[in-house]
DNA sequence: TAGTTTTTGATTGATTATGATTGACTTTTG
DNA sequence: CAAAAGTCAATCATAATCAATCAAAAACTA
């Protein structure tokens, strides 16, 4: 195999999975670990991507400094499993929202092969969808370069012309008195007005946003279902009782 | 075996699977390593592909610098200085339509500092827009994956909500019959109703592009101002006469 | 046709990529 | 905290690939 193939299947499966072990790479290329190690460090001195403890990362923009590297690398292995989560409940067929955002991001590769249709205002997340062949709209309107969402009064309006099966929300905040916040004003429009277009709603969260309060709020805690770890968990313990194939990678 | 035959079979199985081996195309084409080595040699000094060891792979077209001295190179330089002149026409304060496309991206970067709107269909032209502070919207509706962009009865709609003091539509072909035409009658739509909203307007065509028809026409010769090379060079004459400074790079 | 140039294929030693191994280092586990 | 497991960079031998060279074959020229 050239080293541009591997480059190329090192770069991809990083762009879908946010982060990548050397053993899968190892599995995924066929070749040894000291060659993809050199891969990664030609790949991270090319400034493609971020070499981390067992692996690799997507170069993380320099706005979030991750605090801790083990910390970040649990975080992105909870985010994973609540993205596969997530994507399981969808089904052929569905009209979806899809939130921009890191997390629901990370659902776009779990939903491979579904014949689905999706609206997103994430712009981040069109490569990966298209790439899926699935089709895509994205809300027209202002483009906000800080997170890469289209949001604004145009944005709303567009929206306004779809109705959806599920709606995949990322949030900032999960509360009990507060319910589900996020900071900019503008994007929790565009939430708000997601969730009532939309028959099932869904806020994606991590532990890390338990107990946090951020300056708008775009829901209530029982306008959404949550999707957490532990809920993924007692979802894989069901599968396993029932003997229904995990979706997982 | 012909050479230009070798050359047609390298170029095509590269296109494919964006890299080669060596030894595959000695095994298709019948020849020596010896000679494929000379071809792939020919075939970079043109800047059509980039050798690696062991083989050939695609030219990266993010990463790698435009080297000087090529056929390629002068088409890449032929775009620049259009989108240069064309550049050069916004003024501060100009609300524009910027359509998807090679040549329309390569104007952004001349686009800076100046106190613009812009509104594009072009997915890829968005991370420089918002890069360089421009003020950006950009279209909702479907997205399409070959060319990333937005296209669509929705994206119509959207579109219409606004009006522009200049567009800069790119194109397949020019004809003096046929006017200006472009492969998908989507993105012909919107071609043709963008430059509808616009005051002034602007279609940018490399000299590849003359006597080309392609199958959806969009425009008369007479509807839109087209920008040449050949006009740039006037425009760059007159600038040195006036002593104005020239805007490029 | 004979002479000239161009293209081709084989051979060479030099260069590069690779995989296994090692001991040092890091993280996890009990 | 210490052992165990996992991961790391460095090193080395091997195999693959390379550029350079030269002679034979082909194409061209007069």
């Amino acid at each position: 195999m050239l080293t541009p193939e591997r480059h190329q299947i090192i770069l991809e499966t990083i762009k879908k999975h946010h982060t990548v072990k050397l053993k899968e790479l190892v599995k995924q290329t066929g070749a040894s670990e000291s060659t993809i190690r050199r891969d990664l460090d030609q790949l991270e001195q090319s400034g493609q991507l971020r070499r981390v403890h067992g692996g690799a990362s997507l170069k993380q923009s320099a706005s979030d400094e991750p605090s801790m590297g083990e910390k970040v690398s649990k975080h992105h292995e909870e985010k994973e499993l609540i993205a596969a989560h997530a994507a399981s409940l969808v089904e052929h067929g569905d009209c979806l929202f899809i939130d921009a955002g890191s997390t629901t991001y990370a659902m776009i590769p779990y939903l491979k092969d579904k014949d689905i249709i999706v609206v997103t205002n994430g712009l981040n997340h069109l490569d990966v969808l298209t790439e899926y062949q699935i089709v895509t709209y994205v809300l027209g309107g202002y483009v906000k370069h800080r997170t890469r969402a289209v949001i604004g009064a145009g944005a709303l309006q567009n929206l306004q012309q779809y109705r959806f099966d599920k709606c995949f929300m990322g949030t900032n905040g999960v509360s009990l008195e507060d319910g589900f916040t996020t900071p900019d004003p503008e994007e929790a429009s565009i939430k708000q007005t997601a969730l009532h277009l939309s028959k099932s709603r869904y806020v994606l969260a991590d532990s890390s946003k338990f107990e946090q309060v951020s300056f708008t709020k775009f829901a209530d805690l029982n306008e959404a279902e949550i999707i957490t770890e532990k809920q993924r968990r007692r979802f894989r313990e069901f599968q396993e009782k029932t003997n229904v194939k995990v979706v997982t990678p």
